[in-house]
DNA sequence: CGCAACATACCAACCGGTTGGTATGTTGTC
DNA sequence: GACAACATACCAACCGGTTGGTATGTTGCG
């Protein structure tokens, strides 16, 4: 029996919303737009979301939950050394970088940017997605500061969030210059930053 | 005899402009609102600029001649050794880092997340802002490479970049999450690995 | 005068949001 | 198991306000 033969509204609004966002901003973005792109009525919209701020939350923790799956299922989980799974999440970064900007920056980065001041709604949501991301990583970090018995002036948390720090700052100048080539440097940056604060580069290993 | 007794329209604009597409984003600015804040009517604005999207543009060059200026004039130019300069540019960059969110970030940054699919004009002139801020530093970059006997497998340019990158990365961070505090410690492991890549801390100097 | 620098008044298109409505479940009761 | 009561999901048409932009003054100075 076909029960659901095709996605619901809510669904297709949440990841037209990923898209256009990415693509336009969410300002830019109308509420007209979105339910054209994800083939549904303004009444459809408006039944799910009760404003176009409630669909800008929601897509952030779609986003976090999209993103939050992808990253949790990928490889560099399975190295044995702390080390280089965070040296392995920031090679997937940059493999990442591919095609247009709208393909790979972030859909909570960019909103926050422009609506952190207008909606604390928003704002929460993309702060939890970004800072819950960089939360997978605190422990990797931790434990790698733990193998190699360091006692650095610095925390897992913060180094962490400087990861997502860069990877934004790549995108922007991504977005500036069309070129992920220019992401992809910054990426680099980041990876000859961790492997400087750790004492030897950690052994090849599968 | 008053001439001028009040700076002209087009500069009241420009100087709105910065402040509001700081605080609320491109789009989500109105050319009204524009007005109201410049002290001027519409007809000036359109007198001045044949659209919002030329205002836009004319917003990131006048941001780049401010914060030229600005930057020019610092400090930490005057420091004898070059890697002294940069790590001055950078503890500059950190110190500013005060206030609200929309007191320190980069309006070409913001711009730029937003506008880069939308309208080329904007996009190339927020590119010439980032990238030509950072040119400014590749001069002492490149000195410092050569004073330490350097030969590194990064760039003068990626690293002046990377800065850069680093910094936008820090405002979203700070935007995300209302703290200051974690911009400045995204600033703090910038200063880590520019120092990382030279063999010794530089002399103190005046 | 002549022309740049503004101001006033206005417009059509579009904005987020609301309305009244339908079709299709789901649930509680006897 | 049948039927009323209700809930969910969705739609087409519409609303008042706001949008970027324009057309037409007015003013002041060389």
């Amino acid at each position: 029996m076909p029960l659901t033969r095709t996605a619901p509204a809510r669904t297709k609004l949440l990841d037209a919303a990923l898209t256009l966002i990415r693509e336009k901003g969410y300002s830019a973005t109308s509420v007209d737009e979105l339910c054209q792109a994800a083939g549904v009525t303004k009444g459809a919209f408006f039944h799910h979301f009760e404003s176009k701020e409630a669909l800008g939350a929601a897509a952030a923790d779609h986003w976090s939950e999209v993103t939050g799956a992808m990253f949790a299922s990928a490889d560099y989980h399975r190295k044995a050394d702390p080390l280089s799974r965070v040296l392995g999440y920031i090679e997937l970064r940059k493999s990442l970088l591919e095609g247009e900007p709208a393909e790979f920056t972030c859909v909570a980065g960019t909103m926050v940017q422009e609506q952190f001041g207008a909606s604390d709604d928003i704002r929460t949501a993309c702060r939890n997605s970004i800072f819950g991301h960089a939360a997978t990583l605190e422990a990797d970090i931790d434990a790698a500061i733990a193998a190699y018995g360091l006692s650095p002036d610095w925390t897992a948390k913060s180094l962490a969030l400087h990861s997502q720090a860069v990877l934004q700052g790549a995108f922007i100048l991504a977005k500036a210059s069309s070129d992920k080539d220019v992401a992809r440097d910054m990426v680099d940056h980041l990876s000859r930053y961790v492997r400087s604060l750790f004492p030897s580069p950690p052994a090849q290993e599968a």
